[in-house]
DNA sequence: ACCACGGCTAGAACGCGTTACATTCCTGGG
DNA sequence: CCCAGGAATGTAACGCGTTCTAGCCGTGGT
């Protein structure tokens, strides 16, 4: 079943899938995307090949799942520690920036979890939706709770759509780490700074 | 060589390479990315597989390389009949939008050139390169000539990154084509209401 | 305690992008 | 006109994601 959250998964089931994912996430970040082989995965996971696939429709549709993981990580630390600055655009950028830099600092993982997001796999689909909710719940920390919802919610999207093209720009070295922060400041601005 | 730009081609390599262009474009025209198969794309061009290799370094560079002529394409018609609308706005969304629709019409074509566009193969980003700089002047088509030059391009950058992440939202079948166009009308709107 | 059933395993097999290799063709310089 | 050398051909082979098969195991219902 491609889909864990459907269904009951017994207690070693959901040990199996978090060994997989663990796996995974080894493998990643030591050679990134080529690096997660699926018949490693199996053997440091202690699992066989075909069980990966009844947890996840494909290697895209895993590493996404991980990135899911790694998301909501993101949240409960933004939460802990809510944005700092004066304005909204600077407190939004504080967010992206911070959520940038957790990317930098594995920059192979990154890269490869970035790669499976963009894959057309139906299995990444759900993981690519759950992922934009939370980037928009993190965004959201950042804005004053007397903003008028409906604009914040278009601001919050077109910064994902940013914030996406940004690391697919920066996973594929089109561009820089440096240039992908500027990028998501200077588009920040441009929507923000007309509001308080 | 993967880099045809810097070579000097003969008269027949230019054909044989336009060949298997073009074959590439009949098979992701009818069945997309995975329809696009390097033996079937040499059949089709009476081509040997390995010859395809000596133009393109990969099939996500081939798919590029047509996607940059149909993006040339593109800014010839626009340059032909210009961007109409009242405000800056107006015309950019009216350029996005039959950017969009040229897309609509061909749209199994047009998924198996954004998938390839996002791939990390070394010969797609100098295509990757080449369509931001020809989108980056087709926008420079709807705004006025007077306009701040830093700022234009730093909204126009914006924009593309938008246009990017809605298209490969567009066929990975995140979000249909409609949200694709009320997307980038919202963050062109955002960005550009503020100024004239 | 037993049986049936569904998940798990090991491993083979398939598909397609990519590469390698031997051979033939074409072209431009002597 | 001829020859050397790069380009093109046809085909086999490789790598890795994915799928399939056959058999084993463990668990929950009777």
């Amino acid at each position: 079943m491609a889909d864990p959250t459907a269904e009951q998964l017994s207690k070693s089931q959901v040990a199996r899938r978090q060994r997989v994912i663990e796996a995974a996430l080894q493998l990643g970040s030591e050679g990134g995307y080529d690096a997660v082989q699926m018949r490693d995965v199996a053997t440091r996971a202690n699992v066989a090949l075909g069980t990966i696939y009844r947890y996840f429709s494909s290697k895209d549709h895993l590493l996404a799942a991980a990135l899911v993981e790694w998301t909501r990580d993101l949240e409960r630390r933004v939460t802990m520690r809510p944005p700092r600055g004066d304005t909204i655009a600077d407190r939004v950028v504080d967010v992206l920036r911070r959520a940038t830099r957790a990317m930098e600092r594995e920059p192979k993982l990154s890269a490869a979890v970035v790669t499976a997001l963009s894959s057309n796999d139906p299995g990444v689909t759900e993981c690519q939706r759950e992922v934009g909710i939370v980037m928009d719940r993190i965004q959201g920390l950042a804005f004053p709770a007397d903003f008028d919802p409906a604009l914040q919610a278009r601001i919050t999207r077109a910064l994902d759509l940013v914030w996406f093209s940004s690391l697919v720009g920066w996973v594929n070295g089109w561009v820089g780490i440096a240039e992908t922060g500027d990028e998501l400041d200077s588009a920040a601005h441009l929507m923000l700074d007309q509001f308080g």
